[in-house]
DNA sequence: GACCAAGTTTGATCTGGGACAAGAAATGCC
DNA sequence: GGCATTTCTTGTCCCAGATCAAACTTGGTC
């Protein structure tokens, strides 16, 4: 990063992009080092989250051996609905979103995914993969052959728990999405949207009130089942509101507490009668 | 059943209790048999779709020994939200539902299970229970101790196998809600809720075009992001138009393909210009 | 620094499905 | 069998968020 700090201090949020890829210039030889480095579970940032966690260090190099790295430039494809399932990946650096398609070509986006967050579980049953993964940026991932990562289950059970956990982890995460689609409102939807942004980052060492967006106000509407037009009216009004700064894709959360109640539907934010969904058949 | 026939063929479908539950009365020493032999995987109608899938008759038995069977009554709770997790439960009769609750206490409901399907595996990544599961009608299931489960995957790497296949079947399914509840019109999710009834219920040997609707519509209004009046509309709209022929909770898919093409989005059914919401946010 | 494309914001209007209400069927209970 | 309760259907009205339209901002390119 040679360019001078931009004059506002939302633009110093910079999560997300690991030190690697915006440090200053390298020579070639210091750069296939220290790229070398990093290219071991033991040295990458996010072992504490990702397929790793709690292994020993003869284990974790056990699994590096199976792993391959690979980069995918923004908006290229990791893979795509139908291609033959081979290996699931893990976000080492970069972000990704993995969408659904339907026949008449409308696409809903079912995640977004963040360094040390695992992409492709979906397509073990059938070995297919189920849905498109691109990436938001510039990224690389560990690319994390199937079948040899079931031989080092047999071998490795600490590994094989973790997996499970992880696989488990993605239920849950997609089961509050489904909580969301359908039973909030635009506000809620949106807040709730942020609030899990923000502890992901903050699992991650990130700031958990400044980031930047990697993915447009499109993707984002798209997620949330809503219009961009209506994103970026909750933008404004949350602005308003004093509980968001937002400067482009810059996000700083002013009131992550306000926005963690109206995420969980406590308050309604507008001072308006609350709970008009609340009755929504609910049983 | 001793009961006559209702005259009108549709209350003929009769899907879901499997036939120990409703077959002639027996004596205390037969049933006890039948039981025990039921209480069995080899013996079990759903071997094929459920855990043990493709395992051979010694594995099996090892699966067997470590589970236990259990009855639920209707609307009583297989488990809480919040509970200690400490085993899967695999649907041997009747269905369930599962549904998280926020702190506004209002519910959404996740899923619906029928008998070979698996309950639970949201719960290993915390060890607690994510959402509730409410027996829809007298059932029962079968207890897979979790800790024991995992001593078997090193023992049975079919089992591992297939274990992971179900997670990522269920995953896969989720993200068919999230498309469901992000992307489709009312109709379209009515539509789409039939059509994966209906081959669910094909897959395990009952009618894909008969079938009861065991739960209520308020949990299906609730489920698909609708009200209750909605559901109620929509099936008047459906019998009118041929698709569908509805006796209270006695369903019968009159064009199948009909409610496939309208789950798809293909065509909207209403001869309006198609597509309305196909631009939302569609990158 | 003018031009263009892409993305974003804001306003005006429209509509699908929610909210409310009232009646009709079932179901349960004594 | 009659009454109460729950569930379902249908009609009317209304609003949150979609749609349509137009301006504005940003960044890249020549």
């Amino acid at each position: 990063m040679n360019q001078p700090c931009h004059s506002t201090s939302l633009a110093a949020a910079n999560n997300g992009a690991a030190p690697l890829t915006q440090c200053s210039p390298l020579t070639a030889a210091r750069e296939a080092a220290a790229s070398s480095a990093l290219r071991s579970c033991t040295a990458c940032g996010m072992h504490q989250l990702c397929l790793p966690m709690g292994l020993d260090e003869s284990d974790m190099k056990r699994l590096d051996k199976i792993i391959g790295r690979r980069k995918v430039a923004r908006d290229d494809f990791l893979y795509r609905i139908g291609d033959r399932f081979t290996a699931l990946y893990a976000v080492r650096v970069g972000h990704f979103k993995t969408y659904q398609e339907n026949l008449d070509g409308d696409r809903q986006i079912t995640g977004f995914q963040m360094p040390g967050e695992l992409l492709g579980m979906d397509a073990i049953s059938t070995e297919h993969h189920q849905c498109d993964a691109v990436a938001l940026q510039d990224s690389e991932v560990c690319e994390i052959p199937f079948a040899r990562l079931e031989q080092l289950f047999g071998q490795i059970p600490h590994l094989l728990r973790h997996f499970h956990r992880m696989m488990s982890h993605e239920i849950t995460s997609e089961q509050n999405v489904i909580m969301l689609l359908g039973n909030m409102r635009a506000e809620q939807r949106f807040a709730a949207f942020l609030v899990n942004l923000s502890s992901r980052y903050a699992a991650r060492g990130y700031s958990s009130t400044r980031f930047q967006l990697r993915m447009t106000r499109q993707d984002v509407g798209n997620y949330l089942g809503l219009t961009i037009e209506s994103i970026s009216r909750l933008i404004s009004k949350f602005r308003k509101q004093g509980l968001l700064a937002v400067e482009q894709r810059d996000v700083e959360v002013v009131d992550l507490a306000a926005l963690k109640r109206l995420a969980a539907g406590v308050d309604a934010c507008t001072p308006a009668p609350a709970a008009t969904a609340a009755a929504r058949a609910t049983t």
